[in-house]
DNA sequence: AACCAATTCTGGACTGTGTCAAGAATTGCT
DNA sequence: AGCAATTCTTGACACAGTCCAGAATTGGTT
């Protein structure tokens, strides 16, 4: 039986692979934030205790911030919000309502990595560009 | 003697036709957004209370918030930093060092504003799209 | 010039997100 | 098993920003 995709073992592995260890708590977070796609710190919280029992605020704030600077999952946060999380680690943005908060990915409009392209660069040495679309959902236009 | 750019006349006109009263604190706050560029919540009060004597944070706060809205200054939040605000309007984006957090304007890299195309707009009527490359600038490439 | 209603400012308490620090527990290697 | 390094727990703390009630100011009216 071959590992699938994101199994525990495959979640161990990569925390291996990146220098980390493997306690109940990293992947129990990894799990959390791979079923709820932009989740913020607390809901993940929320998902972990009940799964574990109990962890505290510090390990889950640790695993969050030491997988996100392994590129095990990625931080967004968007102005006038708590940080967010995601497993989707491949180039990519997001959409934002206005009002509700609501978010959704959106795939590269332009293709796979130009993004990067800055009219002038002012000598600094970039590696992302970070887009977000801001606008309002379907369900709230109908105000 | 015509009135120029940015003259207290032109703020207080400014506000007047955004339907906003007028005060002391609000001129302030706004000349202190003007004359540092990119400045955080807390440096807008230093720089208004030197002018003024006195003034609560509230008013700041208030102040950055209603101007804002209103589209006469616009505020900024990058990841893992507060709200900083600026007086250009217009279209262009920012360029943050990860390491010292300096931050530069950037001219929209395609023209005007096309980067509100999205590939697929879920549905969501997008009005803006925030670009922000993350780097590192040439000071900091040194070390 | 003086008045009045609406708006704005003050001052203090409070919320929520995130970090710091010291000791206890767990992990992974030999 | 045993040991050093890493990680987790608990509690205190820092910071940005908001909420609230009462005082002060603004700008239109008479």
């Amino acid at each position: 039986m071959a590992a699938r995709n994101n199994t525990p073992s495959d979640i161990s592995d990569a925390l291996r692979s990146a220098g980390l260890q493997v306690t109940a708590q990293r992947l129990a977070v990894y799990r959390a934030v791979r079923d709820k796609p932009h989740a913020m710190a607390d809901e993940i919280s929320d998902c972990v205790r009940s799964e574990l029992g109990t962890v505290s605020r510090q390990a889950v704030y640790d695993a969050l911030n030491v997988m996100s600077e392994h590129e095990l999952i990625r931080r967004i946060q968007p102005a006038g919000s708590a940080a967010r999380f995601e497993d989707r680690v491949d180039n990519h943005h997001h959409l934002i309502c206005r009002v509700c908060q609501s978010l959704v990915d959106i795939d590269c409009a332009i293709g796979k990595a130009p993004c990067l392209i800055a009219d002038d660069d002012h000598g600094y040495l970039i590696d992302e560009a970070e887009v977000i679309y801001w606008g309002t959902c379907p369900g709230c236009q109908q105000d």
